[in-house]
RNA sequence: GGACGCGUGGCCUAGCAUGGAUAGGGCACCAGCCUUCUAAGCUGGGAAUCCCGGGUUCAAAUCCCGGCGCGUCCGCCA
């Protein structure tokens, strides 16, 4: 059972005591760490709520996990013991059980998957920062997670980059593959829209790519596999890890065998294959088409074989995806039934970071790329640093740090489903709620640390203090929050979760001296600071925030 | 037009699933705090029709209905 729920449940078993049926809730923290109000009591029993939890806190029996049952008002309020929470907490901490979850089963989570047609964009940084944290939460909470980035070389976008590279002129730049040559991608896709000849042209290139022809093959994986590796750097720069790339290309014979499948479903109109999505109960949408009329297959169906692909890995299934894959994804869902009923799949939809002039696109040019975000953000941290005088050595490393944790933390600190507007200066935000804020407090714990030489016991009754009770009751809820943020797909929970005990810790810092403490307290503090060292690791490993002994 | 999501101080954001006690934070702004464990910190201050209108309820930012605004999708693109 979790720390919080020990003591839940035991406020309930007080309320049964007294013959109340209901449940506690959260308690505002002035009032206590559980509540019962006594409103929906009071007209069953005829009398005023106030009076009621008065004559409730009476008949209620004492109890060892709180310190204090009283009523304010029509509410009942239990204050939880110092003593026995701060026992678990730190016990639970400084054996590291408190990070142990039971085991469960296996994920593929796919992220990112972004065409391989040019660098990485901050309108899509969401996706590989939300997934990596999400992979890495999961993990924690005891699934065994293998992340898959679904490389689409096998469309129209990628054809269109090839058709540019090969026909193009080609232009000496500097620089990384991906920067490099999403310039022919975007000049290629300016030149279909004006001339319908070079779709045409662009479409016979998709096909026989498809169609397996050798030397298209080899120059499509040579050219994309350089973007790919540009990609692959960005995102390493920021730690994302992805464990397996799955090329779209290598799908095709599969995605064929399995529309062959359901082949009482489809419906063919001018040598084109759809399914009539009324007929499957999909609403939003009439067909969902699988083969061109020129006997391409479609992603729609590629997608379907991916995840039946996937699904030989693990029956539990979460992409990550961008809002507008939604009905794509509801679709897929119902084939994905049809295929393999006890599929499990999930996705964990964002919204888009957009520029304050509009949505941002590689196409047209309109974008912040990722790698200038970061150089912009190592740039600005580094300023600082040598401000202050710090030695080259470290104004490289920590700067770096700094900057990565920035934009990870802006970028997990909102809600995913809101919409995003980039400005520069929340992205690379280095106070209040931000990356630097959280590594701040870490930094501060290690430096008391480096003093205070710990000998290892401690003393829950010596914590009194308001400041180190707030603090461990943070530390408290640290199971329910892992548990929460994997049930929900939802990482923000977990940054929402850091920010909160990193400020906990400033306010401890400022109100309960460590190393000018003596004896017991001073022990007990130091352990104090232990686990919250530990915890904080653990948390800022789980959204992928640097740690630095100084900073 | 339909579907889905979002709408909270100047700006950003939490709370909404499971309705409850003066709607939490942050940025920016103003005023303070470094001979004391690193001030990327802390304290205080001003600033909010919780998009609008109805409804349910003892009680609504939260639930229901109807609007409005923004975003996304409704392609033989991905």
């Amino acid at each position: 059972m979790y720390i919080v729920e020990i003591f839940r449940a035991e406020a309930n078993r007080l309320l049964r005591e007294v013959g109340i049926e209901g449940e506690v809730t959260e308690a505002k923290e002035e009032f206590g760490d559980f509540a019962y109000p006594c409103f929906p009591l009071a007209e069953e029993m005829k009398m005023n709520p106030v009076e009621i939890a008065r004559k409730m806190v009476e008949k209620m029996p004492e109890s060892k996990f709180f310190s204090e049952i009283k009523n304010t008002g029509p509410y009942i309020n239990f204050v939880i013991s110092p003593e026995r929470l701060a026992k678990l907490v730190l016990e639970y901490t400084l054996s590291g059980k408190i990070f142990q979850f039971e085991k469960k089963e296996k994920i593929v989570l796919e992220h990112t998957s972004a065409n391989p047609t040019g660098p990485l964009h901050v309108g899509r940084a969401r996706n590989p920062v939300i997934g990596d944290a999400m992979a890495r939460i999961l993990r924690r909470y005891g699934h065994d997670v293998v992340v898959h980035y679904f490389v689409n070389d096998a469309g129209m976008q990628v054809a269109t980059l090839l058709w540019g590279i090969k026909n193009l002129p080609y232009e000496k730049i500097e620089g990384k593959c991906d920067h490099v040559l999403v310039k022919y991608y975007q000049k290629a896709s300016k030149l279909v829209e004006e001339d319908e000849n070079i779709g045409k042209k662009i479409r016979n290139l998709m096909k026989s790519y498809e169609m397996g022809d050798e030397e298209i093959r080899k120059f499509a994986r040579e050219k994309v596999g350089c973007i790919l590796k540009g990609i692959k750097e960005s995102l390493e720069k920021i730690d994302v890890h992805i464990d397996k790339f799955v090329w779209e290309s290598d799908l095709v014979p599969l995605a064929r065998e399995i529309a062959g499948r359901f082949r009482d479903m489809v419906d063919e109109e001018d040598g084109a294959y759809y399914i009539d999505l009324k007929k499957l109960g999909v609403e939003g949408k009439d067909r969902i088409y699988l083969y061109r009329r020129d006997g391409t297959t479609l992603y729609f169906l590629r997608d379907v074989a991916y995840h039946i692909k996937k699904s030989e890995e693990a029956q539990y299934l979460i992409d990550v995806l961008g809002e507008d894959h939604k009905l794509h994804f509801r679709i897929l869902q119902n084939i994905l039934k049809i295929l393999n009923e006890h599929l499990r799949v999930r996705a964990l939809f964002y919204s888009f970071v957009r520029l304050p002039e509009g949505k941002m696109s590689t196409r047209h040019g309109r974008v912040v790329y990722l790698d200038d975000l970061l150089e912009e953000g190592i740039n600005k941290a580094q300023e600082i640093l040598k401000n202050r005088g710090y030695p080259e050595n470290e104004v490289k490393e920590i700067g770096k740090s700094v900057a990565i944790s920035a934009i990870r933390y802006s970028i997990l600190n909102i809600q995913e489903e809101k919409p995003v507007v980039f400005q520069w200066q929340n992205a690379l935000n280095f106070e209040g709620e931000s990356g630097p804020f959280i590594m701040y407090s870490y930094t501060r714990a290690s430096s008391i640390l480096r003093k205070g030489n710990w000998n290892g016991e401690y003393y829950p009754e010596f914590v009194k203090h308001p400041q180190e009770i707030k603090l461990i009751k943070m530390m408290a809820r640290y199971q329910d929050v892992i548990q929460e943020a994997s049930k929900n797909l939802s990482p923000y929970i977990v940054a929402r979760y850091t920010y909160n005990m990193a400020n906990q810790f400033n306010q401890f810092y400022r109100d309960c001296p460590v190393i000018k403490s003596e004896g017991r307290l001073r022990e007990t503090r130091l352990a104090i600071v232990v686990a919250f060292k530990k915890m904080m690791d653990d948390l800022m490993d789980l959204l992928g925030l640097k740690k630095s002994e100084k900073m």
